[in-house]
DNA sequence: TAGATTGTTAATCGATTAACAATC
DNA sequence: TAGATTGTTAATCGATTAACAATC
């Protein structure tokens, strides 16, 4: 939808939009300059202002970017008005977590449902969204029309349940499993290794 | 401890390590080249061997490189062996996974308590950690020793957390709550925004 | 107008990849 | 030896920053 942009950029947007967000509504901040946007999320002001630049939204000179149209351009440019809908496999510690949590709305994603292997689990809700067993997944996937899909199942099981997600129609994956996930076609994957990043964090004293 | 590694290799180390801590262990496999690791984790092969070269085990020419002593250097090189304490902060949905998630000792850390201000929460032990009040964070930590901590309160509160973390001799902050966290002074911060990584996936589509 | 801020073009920096010599 | 693989040096690529003109 917006693939011209670099990476990096893309990956910035969310931050800009919580940060447009958490300002106060009250009228008392209309405009916002890019100087006052980097050193709140310490970045340089030219980057913020290239990034911004990617979202279409012109800020003025001598007064900066109107914040409500900002914040609009940002949710146009992370499509968050056409809303998504999102599957988790793995309703285990984290995939709890993540059922229970209300973040994903900010971004128009509706995380629908789960899928687990644990009967126990099987037929309950979570977080208000119903567990189904994995046998279902492909049903469920097409039921909800879901796109995206969180990976939060251990390690060994990652890449088959990456495949069988392929299979039903997920076009992107979040994956929790701290493998490689290969995926076929031009399905996209984003891998977060929560472990690894203390122990990069460890290694950097 | 390694620092004149760029950043991005540093941040591979950890996934190299995952990866030739899976192979099996049946001396069928005593040495693997670094094409072989690349396919696996679908990187380029020169960016194999200059990430390896910065652990300092030097790979054999026709052969590869001898797994158990390359698993070893990447291990020294990301100082598992001396151990580190960890503390979490906010034993919500999120906090409470974590704590129950045993990966962290695979890097030689220990997540040793967690600090929260539900008082039906404090006194009580998730994933076998004690869950302390607030107040006696300082306290905590410095018993424990911890140097690494985890955030994951609401966004509200990750700043001051943040500060009172840093007050208590923290060193390196792994942050879950979607904002940005300015800190003094040489303290390391890693941001994993959960909803983000979504929405980026989904605006990729 | 003068000054502040945007937006763009050029320069720099860092990471990746390509080419190739060294080695077993 | 011939062939496979490592390790290094140079080239490329992409992202960030610097310089500066444009604009309100």
């Amino acid at each position: 939808m917006n693939r011209d942009i670099p990476e990096f950029s893309l990956q910035r947007m969310p931050i800009y939009l919580n940060y447009l967000r958490s300002l106060p509504d009250d009228g008392s901040l209309n405009y916002i300059s890019s100087g006052a946007i980097a050193q709140a999320l310490g970045l340089g002001e030219v980057l913020v202002r290239k990034d911004l630049a990617y979202t279409g939204c012109a800020g003025r000179p001598k007064v900066g970017y109107p914040r409500v149209e900002l914040i609009a351009a940002l949710e146009k440019f992370l499509c968050i008005n056409d809303f998504k809908s999102a599957v988790l496999v793995g309703a285990g510690g984290l995939g709890s977590a993540l059922l229970a949590y209300g973040g994903f709305e900010n971004y128009g994603i509706e995380l629908a449902c789960a899928f687990d292997n644990d009967p126990a689990k099987v037929g309950t809700t979570i977080g208000g969204k119903p567990v189904l067993p994995i046998s279902e997944l492909d049903e469920g996937c097409k039921k909800y029309g879901a796109v995206l899909a969180i990976i939060a199942v251990p390690a060994q099981a990652a890449q088959q349940t990456a495949e069988e997600l392929v299979k039903a129609g997920i076009k992107a994956i979040l994956n929790f499993a701290p493998v490689q996930i290969n995926t076929s076609g031009d399905v996209k994957v984003i891998n977060i290794d929560v472990a690894a990043n203390l122990a990069i964090l460890a290694s950097m004293l």
